[in-house]
DNA sequence: AGGTTTTCTTGACTCGTTCCAGAAACGTTG
DNA sequence: CAACGTTTCTGGAACGAGTCAAGAAAACCT
């Protein structure tokens, strides 16, 4: 896994570091992290990191298309390790749990920007990025809600 | 306007006051405004106002369905005038520029949500949300550019 | 190894948003 | 229409996420 990733780092033109790898692992046991979590992980897996160098790989890897970053409305950013697939995510509008889903439509479903020209004349689009909002088991079942 | 504004206000159990309805009227002239434009706006309109007046507001309108927050990655919480119909969103990735469009599907199309039950069995889905992202004209033509 | 460039640390700082307590405005009821 | 109970607004402080800047440290290249 580690190899991988170092390779991965290296292919995109980015040094390795133990910091990064560090932080990928830290995605990779747990997606859908926001950068508060990542950092306890990566502190916990090598010591003492600074907040602003888990900011800067987190925002260097997503620039870079290793990371994917998903900011639903009213959490903070969130980051996933992205697999280059078309899914999709589910969100609890209560606690925020986020889960992926695969597209219901196998392939890249809502880029279909029909009437796009229409709308926006010379609005390039490259991405459709689809979010599903309810309330996941525990926080529908009302014995079952935490705060 | 105002008249419709006030007994939607009111259907839904919420005092009229001035302050909901300037909100409400910023919100109508300028889609998609972000709460320090809407503060603004609402300013020039009735004079003085405190920001929490704003937010709250705002927060209240969202909670009671009279609006529908968005909040792209990168920019803070816009706002828009609910209308009930099922349009979607293009954000520009440079200058956080939003757009309105129809759903291409026409019907609620993201909400097939095949394959829900089986990977997260007890989520109740209520909403698909779906962004476009991209670049608007004026920033994918390099001689357009503002920063 | 030696030099360069990238990356990390430290700490201050901005920005969007919320919290709190008290004052004011709204709608209702006598 | 006056008095009351709630809801809403004011003002100021506070908070969390994220960014900026300058120097130290580490990684790659030769």
């Amino acid at each position: 896994m580690n190899l991988d990733a170092a390779t991965a780092l290296r292919d995109t033109g980015l040094r390795v570091t133990r910091q990064r790898l560090a932080v990928i692992a830290a995605l990779a046991e747990q997606p859908h992290s926001g950068a508060d979590l990542v950092l306890d992980r990566v502190r916990r897996e090598i010591g003492p990191i600074s907040t602003q160098a888990v900011y800067d790989v987190l925002n260097t890897l997503t620039d870079r298309g290793l990371l994917r970053r998903i900011q639903p409305t009213g959490s903070s950013a969130r980051y996933e390790l992205r697999v280059g697939d078309n899914h999709h995510h589910l969100v609890c509008r209560r606690c925020g749990l986020v889960a992926d889903i695969d597209c219901a439509k196998g392939e890249a479903p809502c880029l279909d920007a029909v009437g796009l020209e229409v709308t926006s004349p010379g609005f390039a689009v490259d991405e459709a990025e689809v979010t599903y909002w309810g309330y996941c088991a525990a926080c529908a079942d009302p014995n079952t809600r935490k705060p």
